[in-house]
RNA sequence: ACCCGGGUGGCGGAACUGGUAGACGCGCAGGACUUAAAAUCCUGUGGCCCGAAAGGGCUGUACGGGUUCAACUCCCGUCCCGGGUACCA
């Protein structure tokens, strides 16, 4: 009998569906235990070797919960909203919804393959109604409260009007909004008075009123400067934008004022910061997260003007170094801006914005060029009372501190550059430890130059000198974060819509009992007047005043991990029992990617919905894991440089590409003598010393990897594939590929192929690199179970590497192994109730202990390693005994579900493998009571030496002394010490 | 530039708290079975050297140095690769 893996796996994947064999249910004796996968978002190229590679690691460590007795909840969904449905829409004219449902059916089919054990009844889809109409109501939620930072709580906004009633906002001054809710999209206004009694707030009228609330509400309305891409036509999220170009797409992104919903997660800074203490996230990710959030501690300090009666405000993270100030740098769109700059300095300055305006984001980034302009004001040094010239500078930025600064060259970088730009004199108060050559931020140098710091270590005097400014009145102590509040608004029509009614400017919440506010069909995708969504172009829409934004990719996933737990609830996203039960994920697994995205903003959501009181845990996640990416290995069309033969591509004579080439090539085009066949123009030979680095660029193409094999490209069969351009003429040293056949250099036709070589190189695994592996194939060819198998034992899981078939036949061979335990080829079953050895069961417990430590620390690759050596082992023995063979096909299931399942019926068993217990370890069995030990001298293994497991010291240094070959080394001298590593080696040292 | 990871055979990777480096798999070489192939099984496999063989010696974890009886593992310096951030004062 041989192993039918196709039969096996198509039998209980149906027996598994048919039976519900995954259904999990809130309530059981069990423990809990909560496994999630970041859920995909359904692509239409569907899913690749990389996507599996994640869900594989937490489809085994759910099932080996569950065998360890928890009860699992390991779910999947599908994050259904985004810009590729809507791209794809508008280049096809098919409907997102549409689809979007053909891929997930696509992608269900998939994971369906492999054999996973979520539990299908809890799906979500973000794009459904059902599951959106609680995205929309905890929008709500966040727009009707306010963070309270008295309490550091999310608190409803009826209390903070209360508040107001009773005695104005005295106590809640205004948050720091970037993000101004009043004024048009012409230019933000900031509210005319920020401090107001309970008397005023009872004279504002509504819209004030609500203008003022909106300025506390966690999710608000206002206008900012975002980043708009024109190509795509909508708002991108700081890190949507990479370089100044959209992340997808690669499109310019300019600055531009537009009303934006936007989340105050920047309130939640802190405790996003302190919440990474208590939770299991990686360093790398905890690092990204914290410098995301970039909390840093200095001062604020006020220097007076000579211009003004208004006084500077700079922040800075290093006040021991105020006596080295040598001039001061405000943002160009600081708001003093016009009022400091003197008349003689007037046309400068103004040229100088001018030219800053007419720089787009795109080019401050890509060239960093040093760019400033004195204002004619000068500030007072607040100790010293010297005048310190004020400029101008676009490497001040205005969204950041006081949007201005004090520049110390001596100590730091920028502002040594720009002096040094500008002829600024320069002013050392490090001593030694300035060289004139370059800036030194050193904190542990002895102030010079510094008035009353004198001989102060800069360390130590940074507090002193703020507790003195605190107490003259110039300055005081602030905390700042880099983290901005996150933009929530996108123009598009593939998201949730606001349930929000505009009326007279005020922003009105729909009634709870109207949600799902869903979303309308349109016609077309096209952008709505003035920048806003398609939603803008339905009248209906408009008529009601319903806000025409819709909400961004993360704001289903921002939650989705609690529907889960009560997907079907119809009265609430989530009971309070539910969640309760559940609690945290007790672990989440998926890529880096998410780092700053969707990990902070649902770690924001999980605090906000836990402050309101609806779940009882303020941190989503107890522990992440970060899956590495599987990449592709791409083949190109290419010289090889380590063969002598290389090729060339060529397209017809009246081609753009073809045209590129020879243009921008001469070496190319100078090759040699063309040929032409009909109206193609042959390309030239090109030889490999003439390749140049351009020329490799222009000559590199990808090809479909299943055609190439050890890096030759077989031409016969991809000339009959749909990829093939036939216009292409392909060139060897031997001879040349046109259509479909292959010549000589004599133009005969020859009757065996040539090699044509590729170049191989790592990318990322995508459609357009046509190096995608499908998961389909390898499951087809050689079974889920080898496949799950195979990934893991690929190395480990956190880990990036490219993807290589080649291995795989190993781990299939070692399933095939297995199944000849059970299996005669001739004699059938094989199997025994015949009684295990002492050597077997020391086999099957050493196993044990290996895979559940290799399964608990995650370390998947060892642990198939594990497997392999058992089964060897058992292998030699012949062994096919009940006994061992049951335990050990628990032990296996996580990792081979299907064929751990077919062999546990075979053995006698009625109930379904997933429902056993793991089994325990029994450690008398790998107990020995003696072991051979080596024997260094100095740390160069000498001899063997047997040894009794419980000898002490001292016997072991008998054993060891009475050595023929130790008294050798030791020539008679007693040795200095013995060194016995339990279960390692022991050591004498001479 | 700054901050994190990482560098081990022909390849993927083991070595968990310093204790016989290279587990396990791929590949390769040789052999068995077979008319042959597939499948399966066995043996060998870091490098160099001595030996007919059994066996033995030296060297070896990017490079240079250090700590230690003992270093892939710890410390210092250098180089290279991957990821993150990017004028955040």
């Amino acid at each position: 009998m041989e192993y039918k893996f196709q039969k096996i796996e198509e039998y209980w994947q149906n027996r598994w569906k048919e039976e519900g064999i995954y259904k999990v249910d809130n309530d059981s004796p069990k423990p809990k235990y909560y496994v999630l996968d970041m859920f995909p978002y359904p692509s239409g190229t569907g899913l690749h070797v990389g996507h599996p590679l994640g869900y594989i690691a937490s489809d085994i460590f759910a099932r080996y919960k569950r065998l360890k007795g928890f009860n699992v909840l390991h779910p999947m969904g599908y994050d259904a909203f985004g810009l590729p449905a809507e791209q794809y829409a508008i280049d096809h004219g098919i409907h997102p919804a549409v689809s979007t449902e053909e891929n997930i059916k696509n992608f269900r089919s998939q994971l369906d393959k492999i054999g996973f054990c979520f539990d299908w009844d809890r799906q979500v889809k973000t794009s459904d109604p059902d599951f959106y109409k609680w995205t929309q109501w905890i929008f709500l939620q966040l727009f009707k409260s306010w963070y309270n930072r008295k309490t550091q709580k999310t608190e409803g906004i009826d209390g903070l009007i209360e508040i107001f009633e009773k005695e104005g906002n005295k106590n809640h001054p205004v948050p720091n909004s970037q993000f101004r809710i009043s004024g048009s999209d012409k230019g933000a206004e900031t509210l005319t008075s920020s401090h107001f009694t309970a008397a005023d707030w009872k004279s504002f009228d509504a819209l004030t009123q609500q203008n003022i609330l909106m300025e506390y509400r966690v999710a608000y309305c206002g206008y900012g400067e975002v980043n708009w891409c024109e190509a795509l036509g909508t708002v991108l999220a700081n890190d949507e934008v990479i370089n100044g170009v959209s992340e997808r797409g690669g499109y310019p992104v300019v600055k531009k004022k537009l009303r934006q919903w936007y989340l105050r997660i920047t309130e939640y800074a802190d405790r996003l910061l302190g919440g990474l203490e208590k939770i299991e996230f990686s360093e790398a990710m905890k690092e990204m997260q914290s410098n995301w959030i970039g909390k840093s501690y200095g001062a604020e300090i006020d220097f007076e003007l000579t211009s003004d009666s208004d006084v500077l405000r700079v922040y800075t993270t290093r006040p021991d170094t105020i006596f080295g100030v040598d001039f001061m740098v405000i943002a160009p769109e600081h708001e003093l801006m016009g009022k400091i700059t003197t008349k003689a300095q007037k046309g400068a300055v103004d040229k100088y914005i001018e030219y800053v305006k007419s720089r787009s984001e795109r080019e401050r980034m890509a060239e960093k060029i040093i760019t400033g302009c004195f204002t004619g004001t000068y500030a007072v040094h607040p100790f010293s009372r010297r005048k310190i010239p004020v400029w101008v500078s676009e490497y001040v930025l205005a969204g950041y501190g006081t949007g201005a600064i004090m520049a110390v060259p001596c100590g730091d970088e920028r502002d040594f550059k720009f002096a040094k730009h500008f002829n600024i004199p320069i002013t050392n108060i490090i001593g030694r430890h300035f060289n004139g050559e370059e800036a030194n931020a050193t904190k542990d140098a002895l102030l010079e130059n510094s008035d009353f710091l004198d001989g102060m270590l800069m360390r130590d005097a940074i507090d002193f000198v703020i507790d003195r400014m605190e107490r003259i009145g110039i300055g005081h102590r602030k905390v700042n974060y880099k983290m901005r509040d996150a933009a929530f608004s996108r123009q598009r029509y593939w998201g949730e819509p606001f349930p929000i009614i505009w009326k007279n400017g005020i922003a009105y919440p729909l009634d709870e009992k109207e949600l799902p506010l869903e979303l309308p069909h349109v016609e077309t995708y096209k952008p709505g007047p003035e920048g806003e969504g398609p939603l803008a172009n339905i009248p209906a829409w408009t008529e009601r005043k319903l806000e025409t934004n819709t909400m961004p990719g993360y704001a289903g996933s921002s939650w989705y991990f609690l529907r889960y737990m009560d997907p079907h609830n119809e009265k609430a996203f989530c009971s309070r029992k539910a969640s309760d039960y559940w609690g945290q994920v007790d672990l989440y697994i998926g890529g880096t990617e998410h780092a700053v995205g969707h990990l902070l903003y649902s770690r924001m959501w999980t605090k906000a919905l836990h402050d309101l009181g609806y779940i009882g845990h303020d941190e989503p996640y107890k522990k992440l894991v970060n899956q590495g990416m599987i990449q592709g290995i791409s083949q190109f069309e290419k010289r090889d440089p380590e063969k002598t033969s290389f090729m060339r591509y060529v397209k017809s004579k009246d081609s753009e590409v073809f045209k590129t080439v020879v243009a921008s090539n001469q070496t190319i085009m100078n090759a040699t003598q063309p040929h032409s066949f009909g109206n193609r123009v042959m390309s030239h030979y090109v030889s490999a010393s003439m390749a140049t680095e351009n020329s490799e660029q222009l000559l590199k193409k990808h090809v479909p990897i299943s055609f190439v094999s050890s890096n030759i490209l077989d031409l016969t069969k991809f000339y009959s594939d749909a990829q093939f351009e036939k216009d292409s003429i392909y060139y060897t040293d031997d001879g040349y590929f046109v259509d479909g056949e292959w010549f000589d250099y004599s133009h005969n036709k020859l009757a065996s192929k040539c090699n044509f070589f590729t170049l191989s190189e790592v990318e990322k695994m995508s459609k357009s690199k046509l190096n995608v592996i499908n998961p389909d194939d390898l499951c087809a060819k050689y079974g889920a179970d080898t496949f799950r198998m195979y990934e893991m034992f690929l190395g480990p899981v956190e880990q990036s590497k490219p993807w290589d078939t080649k291995g795989i036949e190993g781990v299939h061979r070692f399933l095939k192994k297995l199944w000849r335990l059970f299996y005669d080829e001739t004699k059938g079953k094989m199997w025994t109730d015949e009684k295990a050895s002492p050597a077997e069961l020391k086999i099957l417990h050493k196993t044990i202990k290996k895979i559940e430590e290799d399964t608990e620390r995650f370390s998947f690759n060892t642990a198939v390693s594990a497997f392999m050596i058992a089964v060897n082992e058992l292998s030699d023995l012949k062994c096919n005994k009940k006994q061992i063979l049951g335990p050990l096909l628990i032990l296996l299931t996580p990792y081979a579900p299907h064929i751990c399942e077919e062999l546990w019926h075979e053995l006698g068993n009625t109930t379904t493998i997933i429902d056993a217990t793991f089994p325990g370890v029994e450690e008398k069995y790998l107990i020995e009571s003696t072991k051979n030990y080596p024997v260094a001298v100095n740390g160069k293994t000498r001899t063997e030496l047997t040894i009794a497991l419980d000898a002490t010291q001292q016997e072991v240094e008998e054993i060891i002394l009475s050595n023929e070959v130790v008294k050798k080394w030791l020539e008679g001298k007693p040795p200095k010490k013995v060194i016995y590593v339990k279960n390692k080696m022991i050591n004498v040292v001479v």
